[in-house]
DNA sequence: TTAGGGTTAG
């Protein structure tokens, strides 16, 4: 009979089949417990198998399966607490347990506890395998302790793929890319697909297009005998698309058609959502109505572009279209809808209410900030004001800002005198925040108050950070700062900006001349 | 059972 039903609950898939085999294994007390959890584990229903684990006697593999399958279904918090009862109650980890234990700590950021685990691995005498030290990397890695993960690559006699590119990974989501080279450069194993994309990645997402597109043309003719994938291509045009690079992304998009490389739904958003950024919104459409399998986040994409080109109706449209799909909108979805809302008061305050109501969310800074950007410029001034007031989340700089920026649209200097009172009195003033103030000031002639918060602001130290811009020429990106001097035509370009300001300069004093004469 | 990829706010 134990077999006869410990098959059955492999063969379900079913909660309400479980259910039944759940109550024979009661009645006839059958050792089943562990597989039941793991059955439900497979299915992701860990509320059922928590029930199940509470009420049984766990055995020491229950504790380790529970551990798994909190990993798995997105718990990391739940594994890590399971993981202290366990020890608690003097039950010892798995071999098997450690690498979902670090999974669940990477993805916490918890160092701590990473470490921890990393130290009982070691002091509960667990072989250090291939395996387990990817793990280890992979884990310190993403906790942005990559020298941790240096000292781990190190000490490994093997090493494969995973064990170079979780550490490349490291270094470039620390923003490290030469040193992600360095590592990349001294790889003594054929490089995989996996590691030319994150480092193509890392170049991209420092907006390095140029090293990028080189480090993309070498991958081709590389001896490593490896071709881009979808997801090679997701990165190149994402680059591309937050640089507004449209002459690019073209070629890319052909390279993707010209090569077969499988359009997946990532890869057709990635798609879209370079043709909205670089203008080409109807592009994108054409390419979102095309697209089979479309998901939330391919909705969201094509909600952004709509909104950020300012078409708001299509916006609107387009979401009214999704829930028609009965697709169900998350956080991002709604920030692009109350964004869409502007000008639309009631139509803004509908949808600020459906967050919870509807939609089962719970309103998120990011969308307060839309409310209170949109009440404020229709002069709903008082109503932001509430608003604000009533959020159960600490108010960021942006919703400052846009209340602020409400009382400079509407003249209403004594509520920007309550505010800056506020904001002044915070230990770290926004400085965006804290200039917009001032220009309120500026703009009504209260030069004390300008000068005083000009002031503060030094006392406090309050830093912006840095403003870039850049351009293209010939294919080579230049890159500006603020009274930036390190670019190799610095002289010549800042005697062109001089003659520039001189020559508006000598035109607007010809204009104004010409408006005096009679 | 480990590594890379897409969408948010003034």
């Amino acid at each position: 009979m134990l077999s006869w039903v410990r098959n059955l609950l492999n063969n379900s898939t079913h909660i309400s089949k479980i259910c039944q085999i759940h109550a024979q294994i009661v009645i006839h007390g059958l050792p089943l417990d562990s597989h039941l959890l793991e059955t439900l584990i497979h299915l992701g229903n860990l509320d059922y198998a928590s029930s199940v684990f509470k009420i049984s006697s766990p055995t020491d593999y229950s504790w380790n399966v529970m551990i798994k399958g909190y990993t798995l279904n997105a718990s990391p918090h739940n594994s890590v607490f399971m993981y202290n009862e366990m020890l608690r109650n003097d039950v010892r980890a798995s071999n098997f347990t450690y690498p979902f234990l670090l999974k669940a700590c990477s993805a916490r950021f918890a160092i701590k506890e990473g470490e921890q685990v990393h130290a009982h691995v070691v002091k509960f005498g667990f072989q250090l395998d291939l395996y387990v030290n990817n793990t280890l990397i992979d884990m310190y890695s993403k906790c942005s302790c990559v020298e941790y993960a240096h000292r781990v690559l190190d000490e490994m006699r093997d090493r494969d793929e995973v064990s170079w590119n979780s550490i490349i990974s490291g270094y470039v989501s620390c923003g490290e890319v030469e040193n992600a080279r360095k590592l990349f450069e001294e790889m003594t194993i054929r490089r995989n697909v996996f590691c030319w994309t994150t480092l193509i990645n890392g170049y991209g997402k420092e907006g390095r297009l140029v090293r990028m597109f080189e480090l993309f043309l070498q991958m081709l003719v590389s001896a490593d005998e490896v071709g881009p994938n979808s997801a090679t291509m997701v990165c190149l045009l994402t680059a591309c698309s937050n640089l507004c690079e449209l002459k690019l992304g073209r070629w890319f998009a052909l390279f993707i058609h010209v090569n077969t490389i499988p359009l997946n739904a990532i890869l057709n958003t990635a798609l879209i959502d370079m043709y909205s950024k670089c203008g080409q919104v109807e592009k994108a459409r054409r390419l979102f109505d095309g697209m089979s399998g479309k998901n939330l986040v391919s909705w969201n994409a094509m909600l952004t572009g709509y909104v950020q080109r300012g078409l708001l109706e299509d916006a609107i449209q387009l979401f009214c279209l999704m829930r028609y799909k009965l697709v169900k909108p998350n956080e991002i979805t709604m920030v692009n809808v109350l964004s869409a809302c502007a000008g639309l008061v009631e139509e803004g305050r509908l949808q600020f209410s459906n967050l919870p109501l509807k939609y089962g969310l719970s309103p998120k800074v990011e969308h307060y900030a839309c409310m209170v950007d949109l009440l404020g410029r229709a002069g709903y001034l008082n109503e932001a004001i509430e608003l604000v007031k009533n959020m159960v989340i600490l108010p960021d700089s942006i919703i400052w800002g846009a209340l602020l920026s409400a009382c400079r649209i509407h003249g209403d200097i004594d509520l920007a005198d309550k505010i800056g009172e506020l904001l002044l009195s915070s230990p770290d003033p926004n400085f965006g925040v804290c200039i917009l103030l001032s220009n309120i000031y500026a703009s009504v002639g209260r030069w004390k108050d300008v000068a005083r918060i000009r002031r503060l602001v030094k006392e406090k130290d309050t830093k912006k950070p840095s403003g870039c811009s850049w351009i293209e020429v010939d294919g080579v990106v230049h890159t500006f700062l603020v009274e930036d001097t390190t670019h190799m035509g610095s002289t010549q370009i800042y005697e062109t900006h001089q003659f520039l300001i001189n020559h508006l300069k000598l035109k607007e004093c010809v204009l104004e001349l010409r408006h005096k004469e009679p």
